[in-house]
DNA sequence: CCGTATCCTTGCCGATACTG
DNA sequence: CAGTATCGGCAAGGATACGG
């Protein structure tokens, strides 16, 4: 898998890359541990559990994991508004493997 | 292992959140794998598969890699000087594990 | 050949004010 | 409550020149 990608494409076109591109950033990564620990989150809510992100910050970055699919966001038409977040199928999936990295990142720290 | 995060720590203590901050940046990843590749790489000869690097960002980069022991730098004392870089055995069961990113980014990219 | 030094550009993110 | 709009800071990365 990793060991065509110089030979074949750019990495740009990798998996790997497409991957990273999912979750780079200061907070995706955050927000989606937020989902699956709460599993139905709003947006204050997690405004409260990302201390100091922006309105702006959150914002973008909610619509663009929304976009890649890896969370949904579900509105309620009410007034005041209502919008839960949580995390799709695919967001799962890929929470499972991002768990190696975690379990690799643990077991490998310096210090 | 996740799932712990919140409760317990914040998330800039988490291993995931450690083993990003070492691949982080534009070109930790093509480096990496650069030399899983060609196993034995010099510095000119990595800028040229990184192509539009610059000098000073292979540079900063390359010591970044070696201080978190992921690579080893090799040099030769001679004129004109000679310096080979490789991967250690830390980088690569680094490797292994962000093949699965690259496994499951194949499997997931949209469109 | 293998870098360092310097200056500059750019994009992410924060702060604040405002709206349906 | 759940955002949008606007302005601005700051650090990563780029371009170029130079050094051992």
């Amino acid at each position: 898998m990793i060991k065509n990608f110089i030979e074949n494409a750019n990495f740009e076109d990798t998996g790997f890359s497409y991957t990273l591109s999912l979750i780079s950033g200061k907070y995706k990564m955050v927000i989606l541990y937020c989902l699956m620990e709460y599993e139905v989150v709003r947006f204050n809510e997690l405004k409260r559990y990302l201390k100091n992100i922006s309105d702006k910050t959150l914002s973008t970055n909610l619509k663009e994991l929304e976009s890649d699919r890896l969370i949904i966001r579900r509105e309620y038409p009410q007034i005041p508004p209502k919008v839960e977040y949580s995390l799709s199928d695919r967001g799962k999936s890929l929470m499972a493997v991002l768990d190696q990295l975690c379990i690799w990142g643990e077991k490998n720290k310096l210090g």
